[in-house]
DNA sequence: TTTAATCCCTATTGATTTACTAGGATTTCA
DNA sequence: TGAAATCCTAGTAAATCAATAGGGATTAAA
């Protein structure tokens, strides 16, 4: 029931991102020594979501990584879907009427996961990138944020 | 960040415990058979709900578990809590005052994890098995509810 | 035109967690 | 006493996680 690095990473990596590439692309290194978190995983992490349409990359020497949408455009949970995949609680098949869970009808505890994995659902998209940013810009005196390994 | 089958399968037993255990206690034997869930197993998830107080056991012949307080004063948060832990989906030091985060007060998503915490928390503890027994009880009669190894 | 800075792609690996399984010890009732 | 139950500890195969590794492709700048 946690979030794994990818999410966890990978949302810290987005918003420095938001944060620095209003003027030039931001390449992974740089995030990587801002963050703290290794180049090699980090690559892994920007592929996701590049793949799902959140940032667009630029190849060579003096590339990196923009955003490809607005910042209000971008919410938590799109950015945490397209790194953990989808993010419910409990997957069962009752609660997608095409698979047909033969119990479906009589299960009471469908109830219960379909009611945790809205709240979580709701709650992630609720909060767009552009909030966390501006939000990361207030606080950015307190220098060096992220300088001590900071896993969240 | 999907629950595991300690929380999935320990509800569903839970409430089966909660439906039968009104007469006489209920051997893990039983919830098995219902629920087909591996004894051995079961066995280790009634512990971690004895172990929170939720339900107590009678040893011997004819012995088996019964509920430790009421239906009504039992929460879905109380039955995952006592068999995953806690459920927060990230568990960063800059939430627990004591602990002591270097960069809490500059941390950005930390407001964000604990936006989700919350929201899972608050709908798990708002589901109390009450609800759940009277519902499994008006559907019962679409017989052998689980027979079929759900896994939910 | 070379070189360095980038992103791109696939595979491997060590550690941890998950979901059980196994073997017995203890308690109680008939 | 013997069967039916809980109790307790340990082991284990499979999956997942969190990286690491090694190269390849592209592009801007020197």
């Amino acid at each position: 029931m946690k979030l794994s690095t990818k999410g966890r990473y990978g949302l810290r990596a987005l918003i420095d991102l938001a944060q620095y590439s209003e003027e030039e692309p931001v390449s992974i290194t740089s995030i990587s020594d801002r963050q703290g978190i290794s180049e090699r995983y980090l690559e892994q992490l920007m592929a996701k979501l590049k793949k799902a349409g959140l940032v667009k990359s630029i190849r060579g020497a003096g590339g990196g990584y923009v955003l490809e949408k607005n910042m209000n455009e971008i919410s938590v949970g799109d950015v945490l879907r397209a790194l953990e995949g989808n993010l419910d609680a409990v997957q069962c098949s009752g609660l997608n009427p095409e698979e047909g869970c033969k119990t479906a009808d009589s299960c009471v505890t469908k109830y219960v996961w379909q009611k945790i994995n809205d709240s979580i659902n709701q709650t992630v998209d609720s909060i767009m990138l552009e909030q966390l940013v501006e939000e990361s810009k207030k606080k950015a005196y307190t220098e060096n944020t992220m300088q001590n390994g900071c896993k969240n």
